[in-house]
DNA sequence: TTATTAATCCGAAACGTTTCGGATCGCTTT
DNA sequence: AAAGCGATCCGAAACGTTTCGGATTAATAA
C-alpha cells in the first residue's frame, strides 16, 4: 500500500503538495504536478478511502434497502434495478450496498444505517404517499432520491415516469376503437404509481362518458402472473357483463391474462384486448407475446442513470429543486389490441 | 455525532479505557464499564467505521462481482443469492456491497476492487476448473470464499454441494425403475458442478451396463426453460430411439421439458420420466409441477449462511483447511417418476 | 519491611488523508 | 525604495479510532 508520504519522500515534496497536486488544486505547478502525476502511477498509489472519509465525510458508499418478501414485484426485477444502480454508481466511484431486511423491520434498517454514518445516500424505490423510510431520511438530512412521487413535501430529489399519461393514453387508444367496458388489473393501491395510473383511469372513462365500474378494477399486493390470470377469469365469470378490453399495470399481468384468456376460449384482440405497461424486461418481451402485446414502455433499466445522477448531485449539494426528473413512457400499438366488432 | 471524546469527557475518563470498555477488554473494571456502556447509549453513541478501518485495517465491507448478462443463469436466482447473502452479512455486522460488471471486464473489475483495498473480503459464485477470479484474488492475499470447487488448490473456503452424490442418487433412482434410455440436460461444461454431474451421469451409466450416447447429453450456457423445451424434442424428435427419462440440472429445465412433452403428446410419468436438481426458488416449486417434481433438493437459501460463515471465519485469520463445508443434497421421489411399463 | 503481582487506568502515537493559515520569492506598481 | 501581488509551496492540526508501553495503587508474597 503506497501513500501520500510515499510519494511526498521520493520527490521530496510536501504531502499538503502532493495531495493538492492528486487533488488538481490550482495551486501547484503545472511541472510539479506532472512529476507527482507520473511518481504514483509508478508506485501505483490509491487513496485510501477511510483516512479521506474520516477528514471529508464522504464514505464513496450508497445504499438501498429492500424487504425479504420483495414487496410488489418479483426477484427479477428487483435484480434488473440492482444491476443498473451498481454500473451506475460505479461510474461515480460509489459503492453499492444492498441492504435486505425483514419487511417489518425495513425502518429500523434504515434507523440503524443513518445512526452508523457510513452511507453516503440511500435510492428508495416504490414510493408510498406517506413514506415513512422518505420522512426519516429526510429529518435526519441524509440525502436520498426517490422513485416515485410521494405526497409529502419534503427535501429531495424525484425520478419518476409519467404515470398518469400513460395510463391515459393507454385509455384514450381503447376508447378510440370503440371499448367501454376496460378493466384495470394493477398493483398495490396505496402506492404512488397506482394512484396516478388510477386517476388516470377514471378520467379517462368520465371523458368518454362511461360510468365507473368497481368490477372492472383489480388491485394486488404482488404484480404476477397469477394476478392477472386470477382477476380476469373472476371479472369474465362474475355473470355480469365481461369486460373486452384489459389495461394491465404490466407484462406479467398481460401473461396471466393471455394464458386465462386462453382457458376461457377468448381470443386476442378479437374478443378481448389487451394493454399493458412495459418494463422491458428480458424475462417478458412485450414483442414476443402472441399476439405482440400493445404497451406503454418505460425501461427500468434507463431509471438507473437518472437515479443516481439525481443522487449524486444532491450529495454534491446541489438544490433540490432543480432535481426532478419524469421520464415520457413510449406508446406502442401492436397486435393485442383491435377495433372491436360490432 | 457522538465520539468516544464525548463520553470520555461526561465520565472524565479517558478515550483509551473508554474505548477499552467498549471493545470489551479485561483490563477495565467491571463498574466503571457498566458506567461506560450506560453513557453509551445515552449519548447514542456509534463508533465510526473509517476511523476505526484507518487503525485495524478492517472495513467491514464484503462484494461480490457478478456479470451484466448474467451468467448461467437468470436473473431471480441471483437476487436469491444476494439476498441471503446481504442479511447473512449484516449479521456479522458487514456490509455487503454488488458489482455488476460487462462480462469481458469482470478481472479488471475485480482487479480495480483489489487495489482500492476497500473490501474484506469476496465471494466468488459458480466456480470454473480454473478459475482466473480465485486465483487473482489469492494471488493478493484477499480472503475469498469459494461456491463450488475449483481444480487449483488454492488456498480459501470452500463451499459445495455434493453434486457427484446427488447426480448419483437420481440416476440410481431411474436405473432402479428399469429405465436404460436416460438423457441429461445441463449448464455450462465447464462449470465445476457440470463436470462432477457428467462425471456421476457416466459412472452410473456404466454401473447399470450402459453404453454412454453422446446424443442424450445437452449443455447450454444457460440453464432455463428454453434450454429444456428444445433439446428434450430434439433428442425426441432425432430419429434414433427416444429417451425415456430426463435428469435435468435445474427445476427450470424440467419446467421446460414439461411444456414440450405436452406439445408432443408424451406423458409424465408415463411415457418419461423426470427428474430435476431443485435449487428450491419459489417462482419454480417443484411441488408444484403436475405431475409433482421428482428432485435432489438443496435451497440455495441455505448456502448464504456457510458461504458468509466460512468467509468471515477466513477474515478473522481461520486456517483454511478447515474452512470447507459440503452440503448434502435431500432426493425426494414425486410423481415425475415412476416404474417403466415393458 | 521490601519486592512482586494483579487490577485498573492513561498518555501519546499511529493510521492516511484534507485543509487552514501562512511563508517564500520574484515581479510589477507606486 | 516600499508596497502589493501572483504563483508555489508547506507545517501542523484535525478527523475518530486503536494500541503500545507504561503508571498507579493496593494487595500479596518473601
Amino acid at each position: 500500500m503506497t501513500t501520500l508520504k510515499d510519494i511526498s519522500r521520493k520527490l521530496s515534496i510536501s504531502v499538503t503538495t502532493v495531495s493538492r497536486a492528486l487533488n488538481g488544486y490550482s495551486d501547484v505547478n503545472e511541472e510539479t504536478r506532472k512529476r507527482i502525476h507520473q511518481a504514483a502511477v509508478e508506485l501505483n498509489y490509491r487513496p485510501n478511502q477511510f483516512a479521506r472519509k474520516l477528514v471529508t465525510g464522504r464514505s464513496g458508499l450508497a445504499a438501498m434497502v429492500l424487504p425479504d418478501d420483495f414487496g410488489i414485484t418479483t426477484r427479477a426485477i428487483w435484480f434488473e434495478i440492482l444491476a443498473g444502480l451498481s454500473v451506475e454508481f460505479a461510474k461515480h466511484d460509489i459503492d453499492f450496498v444492498l441492504k435486505v431486511s425483514p419487511t417489518d423491520q425495513i425502518i429500523n434498517t434504515y434507523q440503524r444505517l443513518i445512526e452508523r454514518n457510513a452511507m453516503d445516500g440511500f435510492v428508495v424505490i416504490a414510493a408510498l404517499p406517506k413514506d415513512e423510510r422518505v420522512s426519516l431520511l429526510a429529518r435526519n438530512d441524509v440525502p436520498l432520491v426517490l422513485h416515485g412521487r410521494s405526497e409529502q413535501v419534503v427535501e429531495c430529489p424525484v425520478f419518476d415516469i409519467n404515470n398518469y399519461e400513460l395510463m391515459l393514453q393507454s385509455m384514450q387508444h381503447l376508447l378510440e376503437i370503440g371499448h367501454k367496458r376496460i378493466a384495470f388489473i394493477g398493483g398495490p393501491a396505496n402506492h404512488g404509481f397506482m394512484i396516478d395510473r388510477t386517476r388516470a383511469y377514471r378520467s379517462a372513462l368520465a371523458s368518454g362518458g362511461i360510468p365507473f365500474n368497481p368490477d372492472y378494477i383489480a388491485c394486488g399486493e404482488r404484480m404476477t402472473e397469477e394476478l392477472g390470470m386470477v382477476n380476469s377469469i373472476r371479472m369474465c365469470r362474475s355473470g355480469g357483463e365481461e369486460p373486452t378490453a384489459f389495461v394491465c399495470a404490466n407484462t406479467m399481468i398481460a401473461k396471466g391474462i393471455y394464458s386465462a384468456m386462453q382457458v376461457l376460449g377468448r381470443n386476442i384482440p378479437e374478443d378481448v384486448a389487451v394493454v399493458a405497461h412495459d418494463d422491458a424486461l428480458p424475462e417478458y418481451r412485450a414483442v414476443d407475446f402472441r399476439p405482440a402485446l400493445t404497451v406503454t414502455r418505460a425501461p427500468l433499466r434507463d431509471s438507473s442513470r437518472p437515479l443516481v445522477d439525481l443522487l449524486v448531485r444532491r450529495i454534491r449539494g446541489e438544490a433540490v429543486e432543480s432535481l426532478t426528473e419524469i421520464q415520457k413512457a413510449e406508446f406502442i400499438v401492436r397486435n393485442s389490441t383491435s377495433a372491436l366488432n360490432q
